[in-house]
DNA sequence: CTGTTAGCGCATTCAA
DNA sequence: TTGAATGCGCTAACAG
């Protein structure tokens, strides 16, 4: 701790315009390339000449200019990110697994906020582009469609995550969750604990990943050879309703008038209102009713009871995403990645006795 | 919106080479500086080659290079941000706050996360130096002294935020939260509802937070005539016990035995330690004991019985800081900010009954 | 190995 | 009002 900092030249007061390697040439009696050569450490200078200004460097506390030296190279080392909302806990652990890859590979972040609309992701992206960044990464589930194709038109290398659209794979790069898959192993989860009266609770929003959890339902009924009644299903039409916790309490008592015993719900937040819908109805959950949710949100694992839910991993999902555009960046091909979601048991489900 | 293009056409396929100014002036027939001028807007041109030029510029997809305009004028637009953890919600809060205003004022924000580590923050400051950014916002509440000590040698405007030292307000700038008055709110809330018998229960790892709270408790007992018992101040001392929420659990047995009938606890996590304790020695909260927490974290609303807690608002903590970056950089004065939190009553606290 | 020269794309002074 | 010339700080040919 103490002795990080007693080599006091790193960070020191310096006047009005920082000093320049022209500044240390002169002083060294030498031409500026050759410090330039000097400090980047270039075969072709004498060790003896490299290592006196270097120090010199040291004393007169110079600190390279990123800008001149990116306005040369064509590189910025810097990539931007796009995310709808940094303050949902859900992206800022995106943005974490993100800058933690970035930093490692030696690129900076520069984050965005677009609030989910359109125009200010455009904007975004825009001002991204007039800054030379070296790359881009835009997280969002909900974007319109027509987006992407306009994103196809950049040079700039672009990884797109969890990116509602269908026709990956071909136009450009992405990561995302399988939320087919996710919807089937949290619907198979039930079957397994005895129910066969299962129920899925949607938002409605028009977004892939609504539809496609659903398909996962449908999926694993359909394996276990289970009816399917057009009750369970309940999705939210009322766009009026933005919160994800009054659609889950909203939702939940028709499809416990549909006589379900165990429910899929679309997110946590869906499922907490539902959990706290059957609070006011007097229904126990697990005794009466099976919950499961989506994305295993910290509170879900807070609540009572403890929400079984399908985990989302954003962490892994920023860190595979900016590794994809590192390899991008240094010419490697790239596969989309589709990345598994897991079954997290809590106390949410127990088995249905008849 | 300060969009640079809003037609469609800005977003187009574009060569390798990005066009530049000079490609504009070769074709329009002008040079280049009379292109420099009309895309400004500068008064020292014909509105008419204004247009044409700018209706070129439009056609050809020119997207003007941020990179040689700051080489020029040595400003980046760019403020670079120091967080802890970004996946952390409370800091994703102060960076939402942090961004909105940035982007208001025409900046971009530079992210980078420190992990509470000490070189990181160092290494993140550095970057920042090396890229030019116009100013820089670090926040950490558990922060060496002497760190701020070489803060102060930079030239970049700086403002601290939350920053773990008392000799704030003079050697730099800084917005903070006004612990002792929240200490004070939560303990004179305990009063009101006519406890007498009131424990403080800290974290002790030494951070101003921890001190100044525990001061507020001081004050608020003083000032309301109430004895205080050596035996009702708890604060950690095993720094084995890094987990809040552990901290919670451990140190709240003791408290109990001590008679106590209402705890203010550092944060919401210690507070929801100690209720998890609570349940396993079947104290009813708020019945047998009040508790009230600190941060209003998201957490706090969910769990059963909701948190009474003082609330920081990092959202607006954010917006300040950044509002008084940009004033800084406009060459304004500013003074340093201490902001008030607020309490916010739920169901962990409740009237004394004798 | 080192110095000279020439840009990177733009803003800006000085002339015209 | 416009053009020519210069420089921001650096890298990278090309010569010596």
């Amino acid at each position: 701790m103490l002795s990080l900092f007693t080599l006091p030249t790193a960070i020191l007061k310096m006047s009005e315009r920082k000093i320049s390697i022209e500044d240390i040439a002169r002083k060294a009696g030498v031409s500026h390339s050759t410090v330039s050569r000097a400090l980047r450490d270039s075969p072709l200078i004498s060790s003896q000449v490299r290592e006196d200004i270097k120090k010199l460097a040291q004393e007169m506390n110079y600190v390279p200019n990123a800008i001149a030296k990116s306005l040369q190279t064509q590189r910025t080392y810097t990539v931007g990110v796009v995310v709808t909302s940094i303050a949902d806990p859900f992206f800022g652990e995106l943005v974490e697994g993100i800058e933690q890859i970035a930093r490692l590979a030696g690129l900076n972040v520069l984050l965005s906020a677009s609030h989910g609309d359109f125009e200010q992701e455009i904007g975004a992206i825009e001002n991204f582009h007039y800054r030379r960044v070296d790359g881009i990464l835009v997280a969002d589930s909900r974007i319109s469609k027509q987006y992407t194709k306009q994103l196809t038109q950049f040079t700039v290398p672009t990884v797109l995550i969890n990116i509602d659209t269908e026709d990956q794979g071909k136009t450009f790069h992405s990561v995302a969750i399988d939320d087919r898959l996710g919807g089937s192993l949290a619907v198979e989860h039930l079957i397994e604990m005895g129910h066969t009266s299962i129920a899925y609770l949607g938002v409605g929003d028009g977004s892939k990943a609504d539809q496609q959890r659903l398909e996962g339902y449908r999926i694993a009924m359909n394996q276990a050879g289970l009816p399917q009644n057009p009750a369970w299903v309940a999705i939210n039409q009322d766009p009026k309703i933005i919160n994800d916790i009054d659609i889950g309490k909203k939702m939940l008592p028709q499809l416990v008038e549909a006589g379900v015993t165990g429910i899929f719900c679309y997110n946590d937040m869906v499922a907490i209102g539902a959990l706290l819908a059957c609070k006011e109805l007097s229904i126990s959950v697990p005794e009466d009713l099976s919950l499961v949710g989506f994305d295993n949100i910290a509170l879900s694992s807070y609540i009572t009871p403890p929400l079984t839910t399908v985990s989302q991993r954003m962490l892994e999902m920023g860190e595979s995403a900016m590794t994809m555009l590192v390899d991008l960046l240094q010419g490697k091909a790239v596969e989309n990645l589709l990345l598994s979601p897991f079954l997290v048991k809590r106390d949410s489900t127990r088995t249905y006795a008849v």
